[in-house]
DNA sequence: CTTGTAAATGAATGGTCGTTCATTTACTTT
DNA sequence: AAAGTAAATGAACGACCATTCATTTACAAG
């Protein structure tokens, strides 16, 4: 590992070259995996793409089932790390920033999106769970700022977290319908979808301010 | 067509045993598409469920590929029907009647749900537009109660496609996670997205009353 | 120039795939 | 009992699969 780390920096060319081909197979793999499905893509196609050998994969990548890892672990990460780097300025609603966040994230890496939970059976159990740790550290974001929203009586949230799952499935379908020169621009989706989250979750009684409102009603109280 | 429906109806065992071998055939292929994925069945494991040899499938479907058409077809065409049938009782709002409707149906044949719009992209062209002409006239159907009712003024929809589109994306998604006997029972459910949808389509000023009020709507033409 | 090694090749491995088909089985009709 | 036929069998077809590996190529380090 710190072998490889330092061979990287102090070799040249021939460590490049083949961080590039391994970059390459990532990128044939990411679409064809998002076109036609896992099970559906040879290794001889990606090798294909990437103007190699099928044996030559096996320099980078010890199994087919390695690249489709790689491809969701690596989403899952920089999606997260996106989220983290991306702020939250004091000025606006956090779930205004999520969810602007949300669909700008996930319109501009609709492959690594559509990939990460289309492909999520063809995983083997341990990458599974892996993954599934990662998403449910996503979800987390959401249903913390959608509690604490609750609790400041900013949003009246019933169920903090099955609301997070409806909003965020909400969002995910974006693009899967969503094409650039439509009838709707992308801020316009921004615009139109915010509004239909901002309502959902806002408190009951139609004051469009922020008002805190005392939490009087609590018919459900499930769990 | 109109022979085998008589030969069904004059023959005997014989006729009704190989419909119940297609049928068992049906059954295998969804529950194995639904947990696997199409491309990663076998005609091989279809026949050992059915408990019959790989051959024998090819007397009740030409190709593998016309199973997943079947299953896919007949899904959505029975879904659009079990939503004809429903009914439509004047004293419930559209919505709601929608909204209850689409989660039962599909907590309910979850199965079928995940299969047609997770298997799309295994279509052949000219089947994948006969389930997309199906799914739109669905989706007309939810996109007509929100015009409606927005017309009426007893939502204020935006968008009536793009609203359409997020509310069936966010219905679709419980089965994805819902499990029977977790914390939440499918009544629960109901109730939870029935409230996260109904303050999502409300008209801005907040009259608090979400009960069924006045219709004055216009009727409903749903094209 | 020699050595070391990352990377790619070309060929092969055993296996599984969807599908076909001559033949047999089981049952209905005449 | 004979004829007809739906359904299932058993064996095979060619094609493609993921993966392995001895060998070769290309390039950097000493």
């Amino acid at each position: 590992m710190s072998d490889a780390a330092v061979q990287t920096q102090i070799r040249g060319p021939v460590r490049a070259k083949g961080q590039e081909t391994a970059a390459r197979v990532r990128e044939a793999a990411l679409k064809r995996f998002a076109a036609a499905g896992y099970a559906a893509v040879s290794m001889r196609e990606i090798a294909a793409d990437v103007g190699v050998r099928p044996g030559a994969l096996y320099n980078h990548f010890p199994t087919k089932q390695d690249i489709l890892k790689d491809l969701m672990l690596s989403h899952m990460a920089e999606l997260h790390a996106a989220w983290v780097d991306s702020g939250e300025p004091a000025a606006m609603d956090p779930l205004e920033h999520f969810v602007r966040f949300h669909i700008r994230y996930h319109l501009e890496r609709a492959d690594e999106v559509f990939i990460s939970y289309m492909e999520l059976r063809n995983l083997e159990p341990a990458n599974f769970d892996l993954v599934e740790a990662e998403r449910r550290r996503y979800e987390a974001v959401l249903a913390g700022i959608l509690e604490d929203g609750t609790a400041a009586g900013r949003y009246a949230v019933q169920d903090a977290m099955v609301t997070t799952r409806a909003i965020i499935a909400m969002l995910t379908g974006i693009p899967a319908w969503f094409r650039d020169g439509g009838r709707l621009s992308r801020p316009d989706i921004e615009e139109l979808y915010l509004d239909l989250v901002r309502k959902a979750v806002a408190p009951e009684t139609g004051s469009p301010g922020t008002g805190t409102r005392s939490r009087e009603q609590s018919p459900r109280e499930i769990g």
